[in-house]
RNA sequence: AAAACAACCUGUGUUA
């Protein structure tokens, strides 16, 4: 247990060479890593879009006669999707199943959350059915993960659709699943709606975060509606709620996109005396600013800046 | 509290 909590911590800190080598010191001492050890590490691998190395994880779980587990399986099924590797994710799920690892809710919204991100929604509901039947119940994580897919899909009947089935089901909408919803109206263009849908949220004891406001902020801007986005900011405050660098990026990246560069530039210091530190998509979005409009020295200046402040350009 | 799941930002505004 100390040594997985210790591996765990480092694979976090994103430090995987230096829980392999945990790994290793462990078999010094003649501790057997058991499946958790193995997960943990599968799980930091996965996310760092490193599948096949988590593979060779998983081999040598085999060799050494432990077994995978649903934790494992999910992590591994979270890799795949990630890479898009639909097929290779579908047969993953088999295998799981077969081995007799009995899927519970939490594999089942990986699984839904990776069919929608690779554009299946047809399949990701139809999965959402199947758990369902299966006695395996949906919950918000399950249906915030379908309103976001139908939302990025632009298909905000579907995104309805998920969402009056899971007030019906007695599921009550957190953060998430109002944010969720809060983009697939902004996606088509039903900013109306949107803030409506952002002030029920409040009376329905379920405040907005900066995520929420900044789903709106998004939307608005593509829409290039950059005034009423600048309104939304200012209302941030009002609500308690604090802006943060992706707020103030989006609002830098939609000014800068109407050819507005000058009161971006401005943005960008009110931000810093505000205290929101800028980070590397900060730069970017504002070098990219000047250099689209022509400018050539201001960049250079702010890379100097960027610098100073101690962030390497990437 | 030894491990797995959902919402927001830049990069060529990509499903015509």
């Amino acid at each position: 247990p100390v040594y997985n909590a210790l591996i765990n911590g480092f694979c976090r800190d994103n430090k995987i060479k230096e829980a392999f080598s945990l790994l290793s010191q462990m078999a010094d001492k003649g501790i057997k890593p058991n499946v958790i050890t193995y997960s943990t590490i599968i799980n930091s691998l996965s996310d760092a879009g490193k599948v096949e190395s988590a593979l060779a994880v998983l081999a040598k779980m085999f060799v050494t006669g432990c077994s995978p587990n649903v934790h494992t399986f999910t992590s591994l099924l979270k890799g795949y999707f990630m890479e898009g590797r639909l097929f290779e994710a579908l047969d993953l799920w088999n295998q799981m199943i077969q081995e007799g690892s009995e899927p519970n809710v939490v594999a089942y919204n990986a699984l839904i959350h990776g069919l929608c991100s690779n554009g299946r929604m047809e399949e990701a509901l139809s999965v959402s059915y199947n758990m369902e039947r299966k006695g395996c119940y949906p919950n918000v994580t399950t249906y915030s993960a379908l309103i976001d897919g139908f939302a990025k899909a632009g298909n905000l009947v579907g995104a309805s659709m998920v969402w009056n089935k899971m007030i019906t089901n007695g599921c009550l909408p957190n953060v998430v699943a109002y944010t969720s919803l809060v983009d697939a109206l902004c996606r088509v263009f039903m900013f109306n709606q949107a803030h409506c849908l952002i002030e029920k949220m409040a009376a329905e004891n379920c405040p907005p975060n900066t995520v929420t406001f900044n789903t709106f902020i998004k939307g608005l801007c593509c829409a290039g509606k950059i005034e009423w986005a600048v309104k939304v900011l200012e209302q941030m405050d009002q609500d308690g709620c604090l802006p943060n660098a992706t707020t103030y990026n989006e609002l830098l990246d939609g000014l800068s996109k109407a050819n507005r560069i000058k009161e971006a530039f401005e943005l960008f210091r009110e931000m810093m005396e505000k205290g929101v530190e800028p980070n590397i998509v900060t730069y970017n979005t504002m070098l990219y600013g000047f250099c689209h409009a022509g400018m050539f020295k201001e960049p250079l200046q702010l890379l100097g800046e960027m610098l100073l402040m101690g962030k390497k350009p990437d």
